[in-house]
DNA sequence: ACAAATGATACTGATTTGGTATCATTTCAT
DNA sequence: ATGAAATGATACCAAATCAGTATCATTTGT
């Protein structure tokens, strides 16, 4: 029961990487060095970033990544969405038939109301703060 | 990402009806027809909530199933735990390495209060309460 | 022209989840 | 005793998801 997936953590620390880094551009091959990640996944994770306008890639010989937006304006759940599609704690079970009474169901209040939590403790939580303490460095 | 897997999920069902139940001792096959889950899997369920002391079992002729406890004694993190293991929602990443700074991670930090919030959140609660508005009949 | 970078995309392997199948054992009713 | 009706134990199977590879095309600086 997992609330992040590999692919997220991942792409999070990527992003811290390039963040904190001083080049100006940053290439897959500074990323695997830094971050350890399997090189292929690792691009195929930043393609998909660029695709969705987190990122932005220069091809071609001295090309790499950069952040295309500032850390402050990154928010991760925006990167949560990307990679695991929207935070949904609590599906109704018995999926396929229509549930008659999601009203007075107690167990997915509880479910419901973690959730909410969750929501909450992510908002506004973006990159920048992500950034101030990561560990893993060397 | 969900916090409550199918079989969980039919468990606590399971055990709801079989609380409700008028009659003494519960069969499988009574079971199949308020649940509509499939036979053998909530065969496999309930042999195991009887190996973990939550049912009863009665073999022969006139067999089936009780609680072997009380509703309001049988937690609803326990079945959680039987069928999924201890909640955990936050592992570190990079499992195979010992992350150096498990303090200072403000991610880390974020999927601990929510843990901590879903741990209180299930305090306490008991097949008891989520019988008494359990939808689904039918 | 060529090396060094990303883009696109298809494929593969491992793990987890949800579900089956089969045979053994117990027990009640006759 | 015997057989039907229940559970016990266990091995197996299939689908989905997750993690990771492999390959080829395109761009671009020198
Ligand atoms: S199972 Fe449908 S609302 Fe609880
Ligand atoms: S990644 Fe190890 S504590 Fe955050």
């Amino acid at each position: 029961m997992k609330l992040i997936t590999r692919e997220t953590d991942y792409a999070i620390r990527a992003l811290v990487h390039i963040a904190k880094s001083d080049k100006e551009i940053v290439t897959v091959t500074d990323l695997v060095e830094t971050t350890a990640v399997p090189r292929p996944f690792l691009r195929k994770l930043l393609q998909t970033l660029n695709r969705e306008g987190v990122l932005k890639s220069f091809k071609g010989k001295s090309g790499g990544f950069t952040l295309a937006l500032s850390p402050e304006e990154i928010l991760i759940t925006r990167i949560i969405t990307i990679f695991q599609g929207t935070m949904q704690l609590n599906e109704c079970m018995f999926k396929k038939d229509i549930c008659p009474n999601t009203e007075t169901c107690s167990l997915r209040k509880i479910l419901n109301n973690i959730q909410d939590y969750a929501t909450r403790s992510f908002a506004g939580v973006t990159l920048k703060e992500i950034m101030k303490e990561e560990p893993h460095e060397s």
